[in-house]
DNA sequence: GTGGTCTAGACCACA
DNA sequence: GTGGTCTAGACCACT
């Protein structure tokens, strides 16, 4: 009826604002991150609290701090094999398709309102990230790409929460499958290339189909890692 | 790029918690709250917490504490007529447009996956409140069997982002609108039971379309309301 | 600079009020307090606390409580000799002096301004209450009366300030002294007669000379106290 | 008969300390209060309760709490013109009245003792303050230099209860009247110093005469400033 | 090294 | 047995 809170320190806020921003591409591995003065300032945190956060983010292998001149904060490289991911996406498998199909709700709705309210600027800003990732080799880049693709989507839509929604949920979904991710390289261009059309066409109908055709196909390659296995 | 985080005292959290069990009916005008010590423990936080909490929420006037064995906190009756809410509905405007695309994504996806997966179990807590509904005369009493209704439909569902966003969602739009709330009884007792109805039926395009048509007519009445000030 | 806080419980304050109603002479020994409940509400605590208050009351017996539909609480009988509160007066001494400046300068000022500003009721106030002192043999009455003609005076000189500090200052000096009081009879009188003319006849320095001609005869009286030890 | 009682919390007993170390000088607009833990232990209470009482001298604009190691809570700027008091003047017309002739009761009282008793010590603090308010150009300086002044002569009386009064009735007098404290200044001087000759020549009816005058100029000055309104 | 918050436990006043 | 207050101690975030 009433549940427990969970009050959380400003480190760990940080923390994850920071690992989001790596998951969804902001920063690829070798990338150097802003100072951490930049840093506390963008996030209204003081430097303390951005060096605990920082201090963590190394304990998990995610960013490597260099002293100096040419110093600063990189992030890690830390590609998984499929292999030894199996076991993790078969235990999430639940909350996993879960959040497909939060998803697909949110992601559909976001594109079949893209498709009526983008604005030209809008569509540039999709066709720059769908032609990103078809040029890109590295999975890293071609990830920070689809982030930026799927959020341009949202960012179209125009509504603060459809957009808050889908960035919850790709980051919660994140894995670093670098293997997989390139495997399903192609089959995501050609999803993207239908759902980038249908809202230059300002055909929402499409668009949420593309949208959703393109989230059941990522259902299935999750089911396929876990298949591979037996 | 990298945004703010906003750090949140537990009594913030616990103040959220308490505000949205009276938005969502679990509590109603006159009802008592659990003593301080039982709700410190049901939250996982100090009693003192709590009572910051509380203190918060009597400043605002959701509750009034009084003393003695036969005292508690109980929540305040504040109703608010329709002229007093007029400007503060005209400007969150922009904000419950979105707020209503959002609740359209998630509710009718709620819906859908409610009519495929609902056990007996669930309808039977569905048609409960549904029957509440139609036999309280209470503003109160029926936001609270709305909730339960609408809640009931995102459990059925099985997925608890969903969940979650419809509970979100719902609280931010909550306002203390007692005499609008009447007026709306009849046409949203006629929608839920056309949701009921295709839930039952394990009818998914037919419950999401009957989701759909709730949330418009709840865009209407808002439009009412900024409306009839002209 | 900054000095500590006592923080006072309730029950305390009112152990205090009751303490100083018996000092002053509103309830004198054998009398019947009013009933718990009626004490509670006119205090504006609840019964627990008045009880409490008893209880320490009745610890200092100054007060006895006795059961039964006969029964209530009644002031006890507790004269003292001089001989045994010598060594309190004259540990008390430098207080003693510092109380009697201090209501030399307030009970001055009261008497010139209820000489100023007195109404014939105020008058008839204090003449009920010299005559009283004339009257009466015991000397619990007396020291009614005597509470009764200075506040009186302090109330004739409208004065709020001036009424709580006389009020304080007097408790503050009260001792059981029952024989001295006694002795001192005649002195008071014929000081009160001085003070009640200077009153009637609207002359504010004789009653300021009045006032502080009598409590100089109470600091004699405190170091015939003390020194009929030697 | 028996008076109701009015149980003080801790902190509120510590948020009147605090308040009356303010109005009385001790601390001036911008001065920064011990650190917390500090305050606790000289205040003989807990942190939390410390805290509890600056939270409401925060919510009176009293004083500003300012994190980090250069900060701390400091008093507040808050000078008010005449004119939005003149009518709170008007209102408490009739108090201050009363609170003026309490103080002429206990100041004069303190003036004449302190001329009697004062040592060398006691005149070079009455100097030092009556030269500083001589010196000093902003209002807050003044007021604690008079505060330090008046208090000076009670403490030089050797009188715990006169002390007590004047500061209990100097500080229900006060009023953030910055602009009207200006124009005053050099009639406070002038009595100020009559009212320190005459201690210094051991003349107890000089003392009191000037402390008399003071006090009776005070009173005008309330009276200009409700009149200067018609 | 400051203010901000939280905890666990205690006692008090109230009905 | 309720809310109201207080304590002693702790950790966190800020500057």
């Amino acid at each position: 009826m009433i549940e427990r809170v969970e009050p959380t320190a400003a480190y760990e806020l940080v923390v994850d604002r920071i690992r989001r921003a790596i998951h969804n591409g902001t920063y690829v591995p070798g990338d150097k991150f802003p100072p951490e003065r930049i840093l506390a300032q963008n996030l209204g945190v003081s430097r303390t609290t951005v060096r605990e956060a920082i201090r963590v983010l190394e304990g998990e292998g995610y960013v490597e701090a260099r002293r100096g001149a040419t110093g600063g904060v990189i992030v890690s490289y830390q590609g998984q094999t499929e292999e030894r991911w199996r076991p993790i996406v078969q235990e999430r498998l639940g909350e996993l398709n879960e959040l497909l199909d939060f998803r697909l709700a949110n992601e559909c709705a976001a594109a079949r309102l893209a498709a009526e309210r983008r604005t030209d600027e809008d569509l540039a800003v999709l066709a720059a990230a769908h032609d990103e990732m078809q040029r890109v080799l590295e999975t890293a880049r071609f990830r920070a790409a689809d982030s930026a693709f799927h959020l341009g989507i949202a960012d179209a839509a125009r509504n603060r929460f459809l957009r808050k929604a889908i960035e919850d949920a790709r980051s919660a979904m994140w894995m670093p499958l670098d293997p997989l991710a390139e495997q399903v390289f192609s089959t995501a261009n050609s999803h993207h290339d239908r759902l980038l059309e249908a809202i230059r066409a300002r055909d929402p109908e499409a668009a949420a189909a593309a949208a959703a055709e393109h989230l059941e196909s990522v259902r299935q390659d999750l089911y396929r890692i876990v298949g591979s296995g037996d």
